[in-house]
DNA sequence: CTTGACTCTCCAGTTGCTGGAGGGTCTACC
DNA sequence: GGTAGACCCTCCAGCAACTGGAGAGTCAAG
């Protein structure tokens, strides 16, 4: 019979850890002494400890590793097991790398830059909302600002003809295949919150939920260029790809104190 | 000004979660109402939650954002933490792959015995320690049995002459290159705790620490070989390399009763 | 009998949240 | 002006797999 230090340097598993096992009743000592609680263990718990051990070392859980050595599962279900283990490492593999990747292209960033970039991209998932849209092609850079701001009106006016039902920051959609500066296809769409019927120009639809690609710019609309290539770059070195038109939110939007904007800008993407 | 909810809504960050980083201090609401106690955040804190959203991403603990987003920081300080993530990412990758590695192993020990391996093999550092040693070239098989014995008896009585100081079970050490049959040279080891002068054909030094693959034979020493075999396949199928002469620890040996005999049988390895 | 190594139990802390209880607040609607 | 329902608050517990420490008891050698 062995004490717990023993067993221990045998085993090379920490005390703290063999009594941990004992207490969720993964591995029991042998014996423990009535009188003074001493554990022991006996050399023969040696096989089933480092069987505990090899399977904690592939990230198996200790419930299910216990389970494992009830010996209350079928061959099919180890395999199962196992194979869903595998999955997940792969899944694990995958994450890694791809932070891996997003840690070097940040690096390059501040190296470039000589300091952390003034702008973050997050992957995004957006939910699906209900709009009063007004969608309109715009022949000239110039008349958008005014052409988005009449759109979001009109939307706005018919929402309040319909009663309370405005949930929401405006959004631009952008139904543009990269830069142009002619002819530009601009959708002005307000979320709503209960469903109405389309008319008079102003369509009524669920926007679909897509995976974003985000960055917040703050400030003026004339600068918003340098924010869309700082994302278009972004998407690029992280190996993401447009799928789709892009939306700007406009977060805050006070057509008296544009500097005080905040708008957010969204691709939607996908992992290459 | 934004309440939590909306807050959360807008960044997709969960209104839990946005009160724990304020409960943490990472980041804290523009404003608290005194009386009621609500949050309200304002747009422009957006952009800050997104950068502690993107370095979460990375795999950054909250503590380390905090202190990047502090400002306290050098552009270097900055460069060794990404570096430092990016290393580690690596290793995480290593480590998924090498599990990955081991799941298949197991699953194809599975598919082909139609049950989990009765046996269990586990790397592990064991630590340098001081022993007596009597090394023979034994010419025959039938020769080890007695030869052992009498070389543990040997280094037994000479600790035994020197007081008490024996410190763990008996090591013998092969050195052989492959399977031999004839002429093996092995080492009947037994640790001491503290130091004595070499004498007689009995030799005083440190066992050096080794990574080893073990695995533990229950029974009999003529069924050895299975569990060699058994040994010898799982360092192949896993990659790694035997790099020096392996040790049998005889954690239970009663000579009278051998097939209640536990042994650990040790091979020095690194990963190919 | 003493010393020092060893062991015991119990509690707290780690990380980054998540869930729930129990209670207050806000706002739209009647 | 009242009320329903959504929203918000704090506080506490729990997860996984340990780790560290306090305070007290046990064991073996000298």
């Amino acid at each position: 019979m062995l004490r717990i230090g023993v067993f221990s340097r045998i085993c090379q598993v920490p005390v703290k850890t063999l009594r941990y096992y004992d207490e969720i009743g993964l591995h029991k000592p042998d014996r423990v002494d009535g009188t003074t609680g001493y554990r022991y263990y006996s050399v023969g718990q040696l096989a089933r400890l480092h069987r505990i051990v090899a399977l904690r070392d592939l990230g198996l859980s200790l419930a299910q590793i216990g389970r494992m050595l009830k010996d209350e599962l079928s061959v099919e279900e180890l395999q199962a097991m196992l194979r869903l283990r595998r999955a997940q490492l792969e899944q694990q593999v995958l994450e890694a790398q791809e932070r891996i990747e997003r840690v070097e292209a940040r690096l390059k960033t501040i190296t470039m830059e000589g300091k952390m970039p003034d702008y973050e991209v997050v992957i995004k998932e957006v939910q699906a909302q209900r709009v009063a849209s007004v969608r309109e092609i715009i022949p000239t850079m110039e008349q958008i600002g005014p052409a988005l701001d009449r759109n979001f009106d009109a939307a706005g006016r018919f929402i309040a003809e319909r009663g309370k039902c405005f949930a929401g920051p405006g959004v631009a959609i952008w139904h543009v295949e990269g830069p142009t500066e002619i002819d530009m296809d601009v959708e002005a769409a307000l979320p709503i919150s209960k469903t109405l019927e389309s008319a008079g120009g102003v369509e009524v639809y669920e926007l679909p939920a897509e995976q974003m690609a985000c960055l917040v710019h703050r400030g003026n609309f004339a600068e918003f260029s340098r924010s869309y290539q700082a994302l278009a770059g972004w998407i690029e070195q992280n190996s993401y790809r447009i799928t789709g038109p892009n939306r700007e939110v406009y977060l805050q939007h006070d057509r008296g104190n544009p500097d005080d904007s905040v708008t957010e800008i969204q691709f939607p993407v996908e992992k290459n």
